[in-house]
DNA sequence: CATTAAAAAAATGTATACAAAAAAAGAAAA
DNA sequence: TTTTCTTTTTTTGTATACATTTTTTTAATG
């Protein structure tokens, strides 16, 4: 979020939104000159970011050809949601052995601040604090590749979270879904801890199966 | 290993090569200009290589200061074996299940080559094999995603392998785990398959951090 | 001799020019 | 009308110039 001063950050930023709001389309190429322009900057810059998203898997890059918007096909979302489910709940299972005290009560906080979220129905906030809980989880399994793996497999999902946490009902169980994991981990019960988060993120892939299949394929004949 | 003829291909391969036979030291400071001159091209094409490198975790970019080799500490190693041994755990349990009749044969044929090879003390052969046969357990696993995650894992520790694996009995007792693992994923024995990946990976992880204890740490003060 | 300040050198960040390749548009032939 | 060939336009790939920032060197001061 922070906006370094680099033209580079600035057109990361710039077409990463644009990605994620869809403002670029899956499957759509973009070229660097076009948005230089619409930046008033060069082409330099907009290169250094196109290497930037490549690394992010929101770009594709096609050689002689030019940079794609990634297109997320349903055999995208099983790939990366078994690896999450199982990087996940083993990271769920080294969290639960771990004695920082500090962390254990910011995991704690966090669920509650998600549980008035929910209550006020701000799905901003909750959307927010479901990612620092997470992120939390693998911070006391302290292995920060893992972490960055799993952000950057999120970056490449995220786009659909705009029609997907808002759906009815879905905060609603995804908080008892993260209660369980929490409570696991804080009662150092590493074999609950991990086969709650499985659990989560099998009803979180299918629930995103089922978007994709039903609202975005219809118009988007690549995938998304 | 293919050489594409655009000029940012050659910088990759170059620098590439360079970081994982040591010539640039881990820890080193790379310089555009440099690279561009020794190569008698311009900055452009090595500026495009960094952030291809970047995205392998074998340049590290500091803003304002420069591109660094990536050095790695005992903590990466942790880091990568641990998600190592569960995801590739993972993947042979999922390769157990395969069907494919050709894949089948083609690991039984790698394994065999890998036989020759160790008996006639080919390391380079061997090397090339085991990356193979691996690679072909994460084929029948069929996840694209996981397969290009691991290797990009193993890109950033392969550096060591040089004084790895000539390492006297690693060649022996590695072909005894090769054939446990393909034996378990032969026989469909989804179970013995994770179990046999685990341990075949802990016993690397432990050669390489005494390695990395014993050989580099007392020449390079920020790990390797 | 150590410390700070100023000047020089080097390296990064960016813009721009141009050649080569690919894609698109248009013209000629079937 | 469709197909093929040619021309034009667009886009990529690369080189290079230059401003800004950082680092190193040198000079000055205590």
């Amino acid at each position: 979020m922070e906006s370094k001063n680099t033209l580079q950050e600035q057109a990361y930023q710039f077409i990463k939104t644009k990605i994620v709001n869809l403002g670029f389309k899956p499957g759509e190429f973009i070229i660097d000159i076009q948005i230089a322009e619409s930046l008033d900057i060069s082409r330099t810059p907009v290169r250094e970011a196109f290497r930037m998203l490549e690394r992010e898997g929101l770009l594709v890059y096609e050689p002689k050809h030019g940079w794609k918007v990634y297109s997320l096909t349903l055999k995208d979302i099983h790939e990366i949601f078994e690896i999450k489910i199982n990087l996940e709940a083993f990271l769920a299972r080294k969290a639960a052995k771990c004695t920082d005290d500090i962390l254990r009560k910011k995991l704690e906080h966090t669920l509650n601040e998600m549980r008035k979220a929910a209550d006020a129905e701000d799905v901003d906030a909750w959307v927010v604090l479901d990612q620092d809980l997470h992120k939390l989880i693998f911070i006391m399994a302290d292995n920060q590749r893992a972490l960055n793996y799993i952000e950057n497999l999120n970056d490449q999902w995220n786009r659909l979270r705009v029609g997907f946490s808002a759906r009815t009902g879905r905060i609603t169980r995804s908080i008892i879904e993260h209660e369980k994991i929490v409570n696991a981990i804080l009662a150092g019960d590493a074999d609950e801890a991990e086969k709650e988060t499985k659990d989560h993120l099998v009803l979180v892939r299918d629930e995103l199966t089922s978007l994709l299949i039903n609202m975005v394929l219809p118009y988007a004949k690549d995938g998304v």
